[in-house]
DNA sequence: ACCTGAACACCGTTCAAGT
DNA sequence: ACCTGAACACCGTTCAAGT
């Protein structure tokens, strides 16, 4: 039996969505994979660079196009939602996702794809980043908040709409408090 | 050898400043308190009770008296500080309390204290308690940002000091960030 | 290049039994 | 009330050896 990474990856995505993040083991996802638990090491140097490379591929499977026509502040609302919705898509998402973040392995992006959006609206770099850092830390911490509610409601057989829906809120309710105060230090513009 | 839960926990702050988190086990706890690991269950019902009691100690050390004179403003950013201090006073102390948040044990009151500020100005209990939300999200993420910096400068024999200053103003252009947006809320007030 | 088999050094937790 | 001793069911990782 020959894998790829692709396929390593492919399959923790699986005992991840099914199981959870605790389950997902090297030695899981060896036995899933009909292999020992050390071939895993040809393909990974070891578990977290694996956590990395299935973090990414959440956040690839979550990728939107960004409408580059639209304004600084549209443009972080939709990179936020667009993180805070991949985060939610699979079970353990959003822990998996800010661990990884947290060990400075992959996403390392993320940061990088904010502070572009802060900048067209005319701030400096090191402001860019030190704003879309904020905002990072307020969709990793909302989201893991979220699915952890979320996930805990519906091991019952609870209708999770309603809770969603006041998730949603309160999220876009933190993001505008830090947008606001964002749009508090917009550089003075020429007006047309 | 009786011990008392205080005298556990004690212990598991030692072990957690001088050899970090995950040298924590109940095993090593254990050993060094000269018991066996089973007896630490007749104290806590499991690694995670007794994380949380570890987290609120910790808490517990870092507490400042408020000033209850303060604008509520003022009672946020004192709290703020207070708690990414207590975060920072130990090794690994960051991770630990933004775990025990995140799965809803001990340290509960923190929403409550900055909901509580806020409300001081003024502000509906809804909207204190999603901004205070977001001011947590905010600190938990720096002060576990920062730390994991820190550390890992400090491995070697480096000046930890420039790091230190930059995390500092960074934390307050955040917080300003976020406290600027909700005063933009801020309810309309008779003027003496 | 990719994998096996076996081992090393650990975990958290349970439970009957002791004092 | 507090602890021991032994076990259960796991971990991540290394490494010589195979094809």
């Amino acid at each position: 039996m020959r894998y790829r990474r692709s396929d390593i990856v492919e399959r923790a995505v699986g005992i991840l969505d099914t199981y959870g993040l605790p389950d997902m083991s090297m030695r899981r996802i060896a036995a899933e994979l009909g292999l020992q638990p050390s071939a895993l090491y040809h393909h990974f140097a070891n578990k977290q660079v694996l956590l990395a490379a299935v973090a990414d591929e959440l956040l690839a499977r979550g990728a939107r196009p960004l409408p580059d026509d639209a304004t600084w502040d549209e443009q972080v609302l939709a990179a936020s939602r667009e993180l805070r919705d991949a985060m939610l898509a699979y079970r353990d998402g959003a822990e998996l996702i800010a661990t990884v973040h947290a060990f400075g392995l992959g996403a390392l992006s993320l940061n990088g794809r904010l502070a572009a959006a802060i900048s067209t609206g005319g701030f400096d770099a090191a402001f860019a980043r030190s704003a879309a850092t904020t905002i990072l830390y307020f969709v990793f911490g909302h989201a893991s908040d979220e699915q952890t509610h979320l996930q805990a409601g519906s091991a019952g057989a609870i209708d999770d709409e309603p809770y969603a829906r006041a998730g949603a809120d309160s999220f876009e309710l933190g993001l505008t408090l830090i947008l606001d105060g964002i749009r508090q230090r917009l550089p003075a513009r020429a007006t047309g």
